[in-house]
DNA sequence: CAGGAGCCAGACCGATCGGTACAATCCCGG
DNA sequence: CCGGGATTGTACCGATCGGTCTGGCTCCTG
């Protein structure tokens, strides 16, 4: 399944940007085979070379956005080690969906919310996404825990559970409803309430 | 479109009945025109004589739920009066995500985020839902207010989208990770948020 | 420069998509 | 009890779905 030369490797990688813009854009339901073949200029033969069905080409796009979350190589920095990262790290997705004039939404949430009971592989992939990103900001949390600057009754993991919950639901009505002050507005309010847990604990 | 008869009128029902939970269940693209004529014991000359297309099935799905939603007749009271309703209304919530053993996500936020560019209609539709829920909401802020047990500071209007994201996307989360506890802990996370604007502000 | 592995293009497949046509049946008012 | 609109079931349509297969091309290697 795997590209053997640098051309081979090249078309892959094609076939896997336009898979991913696609999805992002319209979901996976929505978006044939055809579609990716043709957005990515290649051909049925290259796709089913590299990707035993559609199903596997969803799995493959989402272990790369797991990959770029881990090696903080996407548009997104998951590392988070002060409020104001915190703070950008919210306002980075805001400016990424303005980029697309508010079309769009969150591409994780996308998928997920695509989910049936009979996707188990794909909703793994989410969750184990989703997972990883509760890790990176829980991180934080706990940092400041440590360092007796957030309130020691907190539960570090809700927090970050929160915060995800938090994104993924201002994205969404920020995508039905074209609006990029909802969005912003609900991402304050949220900032608002996390900071109340901040303050000196010795 | 719309039916003349008893008769009529059932079948129409049904027809849309079917694709309610269909939609839910699955999403709108997912679900074809034959399926939601199975699943409601019907015809394809019923389905076509009360519908224009599939387009307008789902249309008339967003009205009967927005319907819904006016006049109180759903799973969800959206009239809320006290902070006990307003709790009611998010675990109501999580309620009935838990009857379907954590598979499914929000109806709206499901077809929600299916939607693209081209789907301008149903955008619009999904936006008026938000639009009334969060009057809804919104109006137990400003009762609040108005008796000096809300801060004055806030802004209502907000309060009520920052309620609508935060169910929205805790939902979306637990039904990814399918854990009733992720969405609890996000729903009191947030509502711990919400009361502290309360208080005697005379 | 011959051979073969890897890569590529597209014809082709059965199934299903969203939708139409049309004839048969129901059922209500006169 | 009958005329006619409402309702119903089904055959059928072109397009597209996800996927297979075959035959040719490229390019590295011996």
């Amino acid at each position: 399944m795997t590209a053997r030369t640098r051309r081979g490797d090249e078309t892959r990688r094609q076939i896997l940007e336009a898979a991913r813009d696609l999805f992002h854009k319209q979901g996976v339901v929505a978006t044939s085979p055809d579609q990716v073949i043709e957005a990515s200029g290649t051909g049925k033969g290259q796709f089913y070379h590299y990707f035993k069905n559609k199903e596997s080409l969803v799995h493959e796009v989402l272990l790369s956005y797991l990959e770029e979350i881990r090696r903080r190589g996407g548009a997104l920095d998951y590392d988070i080690r002060s409020w104001d990262d915190l703070e950008r790290w919210f306002l980075a997705q805001l400016a990424l969906q303005k980029s697309f004039r508010m079309t769009r939404g969150c591409p994780f949430g996308t998928i997920g919310n695509e989910v049936t009971e009979n996707d188990e592989l794909v909703r793994q992939d989410l969750s184990l996404i989703f997972e990883v990103a509760r890790g990176k900001l829980a991180r934080f949390f706990v940092q400041e825990k440590a360092a007796g600057r957030l309130e020691p009754r907190v539960d570090e993991e809700a927090l970050a559970d929160y915060c995800l919950a938090m994104i993924q639901g201002a994205m969404l009505l920020g995508k039905v409803k074209r609006s990029g002050d909802l969005v912003e507005s609900v991402v304050a309010e949220s900032l608002a309430h996390l900071k109340r847990y901040a303050g000196a604990f010795p």
